[in-house]
DNA sequence: AAGGTACGCAACCGCACGGTT
DNA sequence: AAACCGTGCGGTTGCGTACCT
């Protein structure tokens, strides 16, 4: 038995919205609120279904919107962030306070996938376009998109893209893995003791299902990997607080899995999007300082995290951690 | 000037998930 | 346990417009 619909269709609007049902779609939510979307559009006396509502007020209503274009600080984030979370607009967007998930969605297909075709990084993976690495491991996922066929009806099937250990000299990407709750497939780590040649087999094409017609696990093909699929981050003496577990906090919908990516998540994002003051260089923290793969020169890019994922922190802003996932 | 094409963005759709009945 | 509800998310589509020939 299928769901019903959310709304009676033959009696709502589609498409664009009236100046008249903006108003009183705003009109509404200001006396009563958000919520309740479904029962929104009769009592607010509009023709529209509630789930139109929802994201006309979130992506273009809501008064806290950020208009105008992005600047290059939002750029690189979204970048960077976009290298460890995939396709999670929302979770990006939460980094970005003004700008909705649709907003850097549709800015991501249309702006940064081209600037990272120009830097010759493959906006999927966030690798080297043409990486011997990545014609080695990844082909499947590696879709060589050119401005003719870079947005429009092209199925880009990034939601499986997967969190992956990379050549920091060549990538956007970070040096953690993500564990499966937040990618939908898994990123098995395929890293050996000499970190500069660190690769990484993804998806279902990985070294996992090549085996696995010899019956063999990537533990046993390559022993000396380790899989452990988190690696936690150095903890300075002033670490930031993870913001508290609270399971109560579910008001506004959020699910129990969702506030443990944001646990989980937290530290990195953090490292993200602090400005710095003070810089430790992951590889470094993670004993590559020795090898290729570190490039650590902390502040070499306008960001700090073009070349390498630096943990940026600021004590007087990050101490009293207040954020988009907390809310 | 006119027609075709590409682009950008707002909006829609289907599905997943957690909660409730 | 199953059905249903409410909401949020990611992918896709449609349309207006800018650009090109």
């Amino acid at each position: 038995m299928g769901r019903s619909p959310c709304c009676e269709k033959q009696h709502t609007n589609k498409g664009a919205w009236t100046k008249e049902e903006d108003e009183r779609l705003i009109n509404y939510i200001k006396l009563h609120g958000e919520g309740c979307w479904r029962s929104l559009p009769k009592a607010a006396g509009l023709l529209r279904c509630g789930k139109s509502c929802r994201l006309r007020w979130i992506n273009y209503l809501r008064p806290d919107l950020k208009r105008g274009n992005f600047t290059g600080e939002e750029d690189e984030l979204i970048i960077s962030l976009h290298g460890l979370l995939g396709n999670k607009w929302s979770l990006i967007a939460a980094r970005l306070p003004g700008r909705t998930d649709n907003e850097i969605k549709n800015y991501w297909n249309t702006h940064i996938k081209r600037k990272l075709y120009g830097r010759g990084i493959d906006p999927q993976t966030h690798r080297p376009l043409n990486s011997a690495v990545a014609s080695t491991t990844n082909t499947s996922n590696t879709t060589a998109t050119t401005k003719n066929n870079t947005s429009k009806k092209t199925s880009n099937n990034t939601s499986n893209s997967s969190f992956q250990i990379l050549d920091a000299q060549n990538s956007l990407a970070p040096f953690v893995n993500l564990p499966e709750f937040i990618s939908n497939s898994t990123a098995t780590k395929v890293a050996n003791s000499d970190s500069s040649n660190m690769k990484v087999i993804t998806d279902s094409s990985s070294a996992e299902d090549s085996n696995s017609s010899s019956g063999m696990t990537t533990e046993e093909v390559y022993p000396e990997l380790s899989l452990e699929l988190s690696i936690g981050l150095p903890v300075p003496d002033h670490q930031p607080q993870v913001p508290p577990l609270n399971l109560n906090d579910q008001s506004k919908h959020k699910s129990l899995q969702q506030i443990k990516q944001q646990q989980f998540l937290w530290p990195i994002l953090t490292a993200t999007t602090t400005v710095a003051t003070e810089a430790v260089c992951l590889c470094c923290n993670l004993g590559f300082q020795n090898s290729q793969t570190c490039t650590c020169n902390p502040m070499k890019t306008a960001t700090g995290i073009a070349d390498c994922l630096y943990r940026y922190y600021r004590p007087e802003r990050d101490s009293g951690i207040s954020s988009g996932l907390t809310n």
